[in-house]
DNA sequence: CTGTTAGCGCCTTCAA
DNA sequence: TTGAAGGCGCTAACAG
């Protein structure tokens, strides 16, 4: 692999001219610098980012710790995380902090050791990870006080909430999966914000919300609003069997907008996260901390958009169920 | 951060002694050794992995390409590898080569660029990136020659042809995604060898092979294969429209055991790729390909494993739908 | 058993 | 506009 002194020896200059020419300090002559840098292609030059990282103390990547590599949101918000940072010229190491608090510090721990630049972290839930050493962006954490980009997981709530109001709906039934996590309860808060006009809000909680379902539609309840898209899809499988339909029944609505729900029938209206957007947001802020500038606003909220598709539909004054009775 | 020179200052000895304990070479008194850790420890000492690389010329790092972070198998593969990589002390760069041949290059060219020691590529379809400068092993894709690691999608297709014929299904629809995918036509290849008892096989591909479904199952057809959970997931939707219920009329398959299967009802009979054994199999054939050894086997299949669940059920000789004429 | 030296590839003074 | 020299942190070769 061609080095920097190589090129000097073979074109008979320095390799400091080599290097000022190669980064563009304009300390050459402009007809010195093309020479070099046709020379350096045709030798296929690359810049040894291990040389470069040792000099600068920099080593051009960031780190994404994730509480779960098979979270469903992981995918998007690497791909969109990996754009942003090539388009940067940096990397992205990924650890995976296994759905464990202990787990977590010895991510960011290897990380560290790596000599990452950065952190970008989606925290487990419940935890709140320290301050490190490096620069630090929380990500989907929703009431962390620093340095976080988040969707607005509570107005995506209230998108969804008011979408289903809007539709005449009064009775509502809201199903979260984890009570523990501070992002499913952000998003019920939401709900309840948006539902202001409903006559009844029950909220159910998991498994056992799940099992209380039948009764409460048999009680009058329209609409099921439920934290998540995998959620939904158990409902409605679960609806089928008690022999209730979406949405001429009832309506159901999902959260995150996940593949599969493209998938359904009938399609899940749900509300998606703009992952691109958060992406893009935290490595700014991250690559500005990590150029020692202070980022004025220190906590972002992404707002979050409504996915109308069919799940969801007007309140009947009779549906198919009375008929039944 | 404290260096390898300031133990060295602090303790009175040279740099090389402090390396020598530090790294375990055996040429300092076990004593020494002692004195010199617990300092290192005292003071928070971590090796620079930057003036490492530099010296050594390798960066303990692994590049993963993806053809695309979103495919649903990259979470549980970079989940899997991930593990694998910790435990032998090395990072992993992601990058996401976008469903485009150039962007794979690019991004194959970015990660070498980095200093990467080894390579796992995902290949794009229809792709097969040539010799790299550095160990490489390619992962799921059926028949390249080489260093490639792959789950046995043929033989997961006869397992789950095997499974229906053994529940007496003997006119078959089988449905694939995408002609192009090579994994695609190893996994209907596959479900072929496992229908040498079937009476009738039709090979239906796409949105052309869903519109076809419904008249397949009026002429005969019991049992729905395909060659994806979501697809599998879209021929439900379909079905339930055309009043077709699974399994009692038909039986359906999925593959690759994703997520949602368990939240479908029925539960989806589908056929899962043993990513763990993938993914270790993968780190280590790189790992000792790094470390200049031969492997032996440059081509490993990993056999898939049959997920039996709800969606599948013995033929009955009168269906609902006969019935219904 | 321990120390000295050199150099991995790069960039940044400082000097010419 | 260019060159020479030093050093980032580490390790390997060679001395003592």
């Amino acid at each position: 692999m061609a080095n920097i002194k190589q090129i000097a020896a073979d074109m008979g200059v320095s390799v400091a001219t080599v290097s000022n020419a190669l980064t563009g300090k304009g300390r050459v002559s402009a007809q010195m610098v093309a020479r070099i840098k046709l020379r350096a292609s045709e030798l296929g030059y690359r810049p040894s980012l291990a040389g470069r990282a040792l000099r600068s103390g920099q080593s051009g990547i960031l780190g994404l710790v994730m509480p779960d590599l098979t979270n469903p949101l992981f995918p998007r918000i690497a791909q969109h995380l990996s754009l942003a940072a090539d388009n940067r010229q940096v990397g992205i190491l990924i650890a995976d902090s296994r759905g464990n608090p202990d787990e977590q510090t010895q991510a960011i721990n290897r990380l560290l050791d790596r000599g990452v630049d950065g952190l970008l972290i989606v925290p487990q839930k419940g935890t709140t990870p320290g301050l490190q050493s490096v620069p630090t962006v929380i990500i989907n954490t929703a009431s962390d006080p620093d340095n976080t980009v988040s969707a607005d997981h509570a107005g995506g709530g209230k998108l969804i909430a008011e979408h289903i109001t809007a539709l005449g709906h009064r009775h509502i039934v809201i199903l979260g999966v984890d009570r523990v996590s501070e992002v499913q309860r952000d998003r019920v808060e939401g709900m309840r914000m948006g539902l202001v006009t409903a006559d009844t809000v029950l909220e159910l909680w998991g498994e056992d919300g799940m099992d209380q379902l039948a009764g409460a539609i048999k009680n009058g309840a329209t609409a099921i609003l439920t934290t998540s898209d995998l959620m939904a899809l158990r409902v409605q499988s679960h609806l089928i069997r008690c022999g209730i339909g979406v949405p001429n029944d009832v309506s159901l609505t999902g959260f995150d907008d996940l593949p599969f729900g493209l998938a359904m029938h009938p399609m899940l209206t749900t509300v998606a996260q703009d992952v691109e957007q958060i992406a893009k947001v935290a490595i700014e802020h991250l690559m500005r901390a990590i150029q020692g500038e202070q980022s004025q606003e220190k906590n972002d909220k992404i707002a979050m958009r409504l996915v109308t598709r069919d799940s969801t539909s007007l309140k009947r004054n009779t549906t198919s169920l009375e008929t039944i009775k």
